[in-house]
DNA sequence: CAACCATCCTGCGAGC
DNA sequence: TGCTCGCAGGATGGTT
């Protein structure tokens, strides 16, 4: 569920709250939620939280790490003892969550007790998200086969430098070595581009002009510039509005919705273009619904 | 090689 | 009311 904007807010917010805090406890509510052996962290301090493509790593003391993938419907919140309104909430903003109250709650699957009182619940519906325990060589061997970051200056893997960078040369490389795929698919695949999932590929290529079933052979080198730059324009407006995830909460702090609101297709069918007259439609392309404007879009 | 399928889970809304 | 079906922001491993 959660793409590259979402990760990128929760992982920000975080960083800021739980870096130097201690973890005094560990609760697991759901065995199949968290993988490894909970005294390897008990007592470790956080040194950074960071991303790279939709995976959260915090980093901790001692060479180990926790490994974060929210996969559906994952969502971490961060709460402060004595200020319960101080928290840090992301991932997804599932209807059933706004529903409980206090926490955890019944979809709570672990959740994480710091030397302060704070705490940071993992919240996981369907529970196809994980927390895993690694060191640096797991570390590097579960993120080695991820592909470009699309977004410059984010907080993703620094370890590892610019050359993750997507570039128009990279996307056009990869453009040219599958041109019987399908551009949407091409977008969404993790070991080519990193973090863009299935609302950001459609947001992307209706703001590019170009129809999600084309073949990515058939591209003109004008519609792929396009594409690039549609790539950092949505992703990082998306960014900017913090992600799909946070609307309700924001709504509670008096600030501004989440970019679900401001969605040009995505879950839109049947509805009004915010280009033209026509109406949004939807299609399986790979298994999963692809959204577009079959006029604005070519 | 690309497309399709099932799988891991839980819940919602539409239609009968 | 109760049932089935399709749907949901991910990723993997298998088969045509
Ligand atoms: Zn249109």
């Amino acid at each position: 569920m959660p793409e590259l904007p979402e990760v990128e807010t929760i992982v920000r917010g975080l960083d800021k709250v739980l870096s130097g805090k201690k973890i005094s406890a560990v609760k697991i509510l759901n065995k199949k939620s968290f993988l490894g052996e909970r005294s390897e962290i008990l007592g470790k301090k956080i040194i950074a939280v960071r991303r790279r493509a939709k995976y959260i790593i915090f980093e901790l003391e001692r060479g180990k790490y926790l490994l974060i993938h929210l996969k559906m419907t994952g969502q971490l919140i961060w709460q402060s003892q004595k200020i319960p309104n101080n928290k840090v909430v992301g991932g997804h903003p599932d209807e059933m969550y706004r529903r409980q109250d206090k926490l955890p709650h019944k979809y709570t699957r672990v959740y994480f007790e710091f030397d302060d009182g704070s705490r940071l619940f993992f919240n996981d519906l369907r529970v196809f998200g994980w927390i895993k325990i690694v060191d640096q060589g797991e570390l590097k061997t579960l993120l080695s086969d991820l592909g470009f970051e699309p977004l410059p200056y984010t907080k993703n893997d620094r370890k590892s430098g610019e050359l993750l960078i997507l570039g128009v040369s990279n996307l056009n490389s990869i453009i040219q070595k599958y041109p019987r795929r399908r551009i949407k698919d091409l977008l969404q695949d993790q070991k080519l581009i990193a973090g863009i999932g299935n609302i950001y590929s459609s947001e992307i290529l209706f703001c590019a002009g170009v129809l999600p079933g084309r073949a990515a052979g058939s591209l003109t080198a004008r519609e792929i510039r396009k594409i690039y730059q549609s790539i950092n324009r949505v992703l990082s407006k998306a960014v900017k509005l913090g992600g799909t995830s946070m609307s309700d909460y924001r709504k509670v702090d008096g600030s501004k919705g989440g970019y679900l609101d401001e969605a040009g297709v995505y879950a839109r069918e049947g509805e009004k273009c915010r280009k033209c007259a026509g109406k949004i439609k939807r299609k399986k392309i790979g298994q999963r619904s692809a959204y577009f404007c079959p006029h604005c879009q070519v």
